[in-house]
DNA sequence: TTGTACGCGTTATCAG
DNA sequence: CTGATAACGCGTACAA
């Protein structure tokens, strides 16, 4: 049987379109049928304890009998809460994306919260709207890498709780993998490896986790003596590493990071079809420690971020605001600072920001993952 | 300065949490700002036409003034519409989805509707799950690659729309790609290059899409007189494609068909490690042609899904039940059936199915592409 | 402990 | 064409 139709299914049914699938039950329904009234029915869903254990019972097991549900738009009204969470990435096609897309969904999940994804295409505009069409829905929002000014940003942590992910802004709280501990081992390795020229070939402009990767490599390139130039900057995408392969190859360097994975084997492979090989005639180490960044050959070098934890993190931090009260979700339990911004008043100005519990620390840092695509320095 | 901590940002300033970020404006407020009633308001702000132009201006203006929003919730409750859909994927880590995911993203974001993701980790149990939870809060949903049972899918069905990707069940819509095309081609291929044994490593026990692409591969090589067998069946990652390596080794066949590139990838990596050098000794062919399939050495030849295309035409196919009015969205303009299902009644049986416009399938059918892991077969 | 009554922001159904 | 008014489903002071 040929098979080429994409739309329909088997001919002589038609497709059911439930235009109004039987109005669920309402707690006035079980209400009726616990004998009680619908506001005791209301709190005994909502805040069990202040209600009686028998009457608690007889709700619970009429609410089965009619498969209850509430309806989160009804309660969102009085409320505003929704039980619903943003997260915007600014490219859902980069793997180094859904590693953290993954962290968060399945921490939401678990606090029985959904996420709402999102993503900016690279775009400022795109992230803006986005953001807005979710904080209307959305109890908070976590921007991954976002490419928003400052001060959009505050505009709209203004409005709801705001967690970003690499990114610092003034008053927003944020969640950032620390770039030091895997660029030291990084460029100690390098050095080791008799390279004293490097190179950076680096992302987007408005990335702010660009520029810090930066930092990082020129204080240890200072700290070793070592010449570290930038050569180019653009999309942190695959196609953006191949344009940066002509600028590199004319450079002196025998050695480049790049600003992510994706440019790194873009990079690499470019160079390698221009007869450049890796590592021999230079060394290449990239970041993040992406989906197939161990396909290439050589396999590639790489400074390994903590993509998964970023995600769980920032959505349990998120939680905290949302709700100040539970301290569960959190998979390591930082040393003893109890108190959170949770507590303190809406413009309470307190040191939030002293605490840094040594465990949660350590499970955000970078790490250098050695490949094949760094090796020795080529002579000069 | 060391950037340690990860949580706050710059310290002597609170992070500020937004307790009632001032209540937005209202239809009353808009009313009595414009001297009108609410209820005009509301006609004028989604009905426009329905009221006279001079207080429809009126009326825009001083939404603007106050740059009003509507509340989604407020709305939702007495029409039960959320402009927000679901799309529900099996793995958020396989690459070949996030091209789906994109694909869905984009086209519900151009239609102002806003997309809630969630995975089901290969878990049928999870799926429903994250299913219900959704079915709640959107207006329909995308399931994509669905382990669920075809009953099921159906009791979801029967609650709110549903498209599936991937997956065929009476009575509900799917969009499918053709496999037929590109494993004709693969085939056909592999025949000229000597093959006369060739074997399947299969995904899910409960993926119908594997099913699906064995019958297909089965067919052809039915036709060429090929022989073709199913040697294992695992996890689509490519960890499961490690885990068949062993079968696949000790069999006689010269190439191999996998589930998907994950899984071919997993393979040939193995085997390589185990000293079976590819193509030379054994072909591997795999399916999707996912980020990454590339990078591999030798690069993968693979069949090439029109994932992007997938996800755009579930999108538009499932907003054409939630909203039946509106044709716009559609890429490709189809020849020229005009009725769709949205215009027959709820339980009407038309034969919405016979609909194939030429463009649609063709932008929806695979194709071989050639890399380098396939070639001559090994002598007998 | 439980019932009463009202508000949340919109849409929808009536009259006028 | 426009203005009242009643739902929509739930939370919650307040009273009993």
């Amino acid at each position: 049987m040929t098979d080429t139709n994409q739309t329909d299914a088997v001919p002589g049914r038609a497709i059911t379109t439930p235009r109004s699938g039987k109005a669920s039950a309402t707690i006035y329904d079980i209400a009726a049928l616990a004998g009680v009234n619908p506001s005791t029915v209301s709190r005994a869903l909502s805040k069990p304890g202040r209600v009686s254990a028998k009457t608690q019972q007889k709700i619970l097991d009429a609410a089965e009998e009619l498969n209850y549900q509430v309806n989160i738009f009804a309660r969102a009204l009085p409320t505003g809460r929704t039980q619903t969470v943003g997260l915007i990435v600014s490219d859902i096609t980069n793997p180094a994306f859904f590693d953290i897309i993954r962290g968060a969904e399945t921490a939401a999940a678990s606090r029985d919260y959904t996420l709402m994804l999102a993503e900016s295409t690279e775009s400022a505009e795109h992230e803006m709207t986005a953001a807005k069409r979710m904080l209307a829905t959305v109890d908070g929002l976590i921007l991954a890498s976002p490419r928003l000014a400052n001060e959009e940003i505050q505009e709209l942590a203004a409005k709801k709780p705001i967690v970003l992910i690499n990114r610092r802004v003034d008053g927003v709280a944020s969640i950032v993998a620390d770039t030091e501990t895997g660029v030291a081992e990084a460029v100690r390795h390098l050095a080791a490896q008799g390279h004293t020229s490097i190179s950076y070939v680096a992302g987007p402009e408005r990335s702010w986790m660009s520029a810090r990767r930066w930092e990082s490599i020129k204080a240890r390139c200072d700290w070793h003596g070592m010449k570290l130039s930038q050569v180019a900057s653009g999309m942190p995408t695959v196609e953006g590493g191949r344009r940066a392969a002509a600028v590199v190859k004319d450079g002196e360097a025998t050695a480049v990071f790049c600003y992510n994975d994706l440019m790194a084997i873009g990079l690499m492979r470019e160079l390698q079809g221009a007869g450049v090989s890796i590592p021999e005639q230079l060394s290449i180490m990239g970041f993040d420690n992406i989906f197939g960044s161990d396909f290439t050959t050589p396999p590639l070098s790489t400074i390994k971020s903590p993509l998964h934890e970023l995600g769980v993190t920032a959505l349990s931090r998120l939680l905290e605001f949302i709700v100040p009260g539970d301290q569960a979700g959190v998979v390591e339990s930082s040393a003893g600072t109890a108190a959170g911004a949770g507590t303190t008043a809406p413009g309470a100005v307190g040191q939030a920001g002293a605490e840094a519990g040594g465990a949660a620390v350590a499970a955000l840092s970078t790490e250098l993952v050695l490949r094949g695509s760094t090796g020795a320095a080529r002579p000069a």
